[in-house]
DNA sequence: AATGTGACCTCGA
DNA sequence: GTCGAGGCCACAT
């Protein structure tokens, strides 16, 4: 599969304005770009290339976990090593949620 | 044109 | 709390 180029476009914009040590989630990036639903940004992050600057890591689901693919454990360690913290059940807190 | 597939979301039970 | 159904948009067959 490949997204359109103008929806890629604004989901990168929106993904690489969050804050380091903060999280988003898909169903708000989907919000605001246009033309773009939550399933079409996990979408777009499965197919990033391999050379991308793109904290895709950043993105979790609505339920403040960690989406369940190939990468989580990576992108587990990735946001521990930036200080954002889970609580016993693999949430992350409501307060590091971007925007606020 | 119809159907199936997703790093998802919301709502109701 | 969890779980399932329905909805969502783009893309492949």
């Amino acid at each position: 599969m490949a997204i359109r180029a103008e929806i890629l476009e604004q989901i990168f914009t929106v993904v690489a304005q969050i804050p380091v040590g903060r999280v988003t989630t898909y169903g708000r990036i989907a919000s605001m770009t246009e033309g773009a639903t939550a399933r079409l940004v996990g979408t777009a992050m499965r197919q990033l290339p391999e050379g991308h600057l793109l904290p895709w890591y950043r993105v979790i689901g609505a339920t403040r976990r960690i989406a369940d693919h190939g990468g989580a454990a990576r992108q587990h360690a990735a946001l521990r090593a930036e200080g954002v913290i889970f609580d016993a059940s693999g949430r992350v807190p409501a307060h590091l949620i971007w925007p606020d």
